[in-house]
DNA sequence: TGAACGAGAGCGAACGTTCGCTATGTAAAA
DNA sequence: TTTTACATAGCGAACGTTCGCTCTCGTTCA
């Protein structure tokens, strides 16, 4: 047999890692062992074996490919839309992606491994640093367009909105009977209020570095 | 030999459990094996199992043990405290109680075994209830006080508080570097802005200028 | 054109290890 | 002697992974 095109083996890759997916999240990580996944692949540890070499690289392609999902994400926002707008797009595609008990379950497994497994721990940091690159940008824009108070700490700024969302997240996992969309709202509306509400720098007054539109 | 006394009993399940946290924060709940817990406690399989039915019956003990410290930590909170000092005095707590890296571990573990767990789940879920409901009181508290805006729905607000400190966590767990203590007083503050900005109910007293001291 | 070839996808039994847990033995105090 | 705390040894099961095998099918060449 010759060898397989490579986009095939690529598409077969995916289509192991959302069968992957699924098996984690509903039964965690550690309890997921080899042949569950093969099951659910009707598939055999040796065929397995050839697509992924080991359990751990697994979750490292998990967690890789939703990081280029949210790059792609990020990277259709136009560099001018409001924050509020991002803040919106960014919960609806949290809603899309990650806000259904299944994905997140995946996302707690994820970070718990990351607690003790440090290769794990960096290749998520990198996901979280870049992530909190974006959104700083956005917010720095926003500051320059005169939207929301230019005394805020873009950086830490960042970080807080991203907290609070995780911090959504965490409760809607085991308790989904919270209205994710109704409280994500909220969120926003009141992050933008927190953004708004410092007290502005004199309108005329030159910024000390940043440049200006 | 003669029955232990039942506090000395209680207090050898504490000294278990601290040991166990320490385990389970280094190495995971999962790649923690009985084993290790019995080397590190100098103790027997044996000797353990007279203590804790089983592992899971180890986690639920820990979680347990939080809840009761958080229980504390909010009975000593006066009734009329201003939510600002309550969120310092949040902070503080969770900065000696859990704002150490291996102590947040634990709470990654916890979280990712409460998506598998269904009786975890069940412990956390209370947990978090009884939680909110505090904080919720608080909330409500600081508006009959005319503190913060009477349009806000408190038990959402509680929420809000409660996820942006999860979501720090999360951040510092993976990221020591993380200033902590920096980042918490300007998350404490951009909520506190958020809650007083909103238009106020003209019931409330109409505190519109500023009310930091 | 079609038979022979052989690389590679997939299979699945089996490996050695480690797991959570327990049956049994023993020392010591009452 | 009885009761209790703990040690010891080890149980059966399950783990992640391996490896030798089968079967398939595109390529090669007569």
């Amino acid at each position: 047999m010759p060898k397989q095109a490579p986009e095939r083996h690529e598409a077969r890759k995916a289509e192991i890692l959302t069968a992957c997916l699924g098996c984690f999240s509903r039964k965690g990580f550690h309890r997921t062992s080899m042949r569950d996944l093969c099951e659910t692949l009707s598939m055999s540890p040796g065929a397995l074996y050839r697509y992924f070499d080991s359990k751990e690289a697994i979750i490292l392609a998990m967690i890789d490919r939703d990081r280029a999902q949210w790059e792609v994400a990020f990277s259709n926002i136009p560099a001018n839309t409001p924050l509020q707008e991002v803040l919106e797009g960014l919960t609806d595609i949290a809603e899309q992606g990650c806000a259904r008990v299944e994905d997140i379950a995946i996302f707690w497994q994820v970070m718990a491994e990351a607690t003790v497994n440090p290769e794990i721990a960096a290749v998520l940091k990198r996901h979280y640093g870049l992530f909190t690159d974006r959104l700083e940008l956005v917010i720095r824009r926003a500051q320059e367009r005169g939207e929301i108070s230019t005394d805020l700490p873009p950086r830490d700024a960042a970080v807080f909105v991203i907290s609070c969302f995780d911090g959504l997240l965490a409760r809607f996992s085991f308790d989904p009977s919270t209205d994710w969309r109704t409280l994500a709202r909220r969120f926003q509306s009141w992050i933008h209020l927190a953004f708004s509400s410092l007290p502005m720098a004199p309108a005329a007054k030159p910024s000390t570095g940043g440049k200006r539109k």
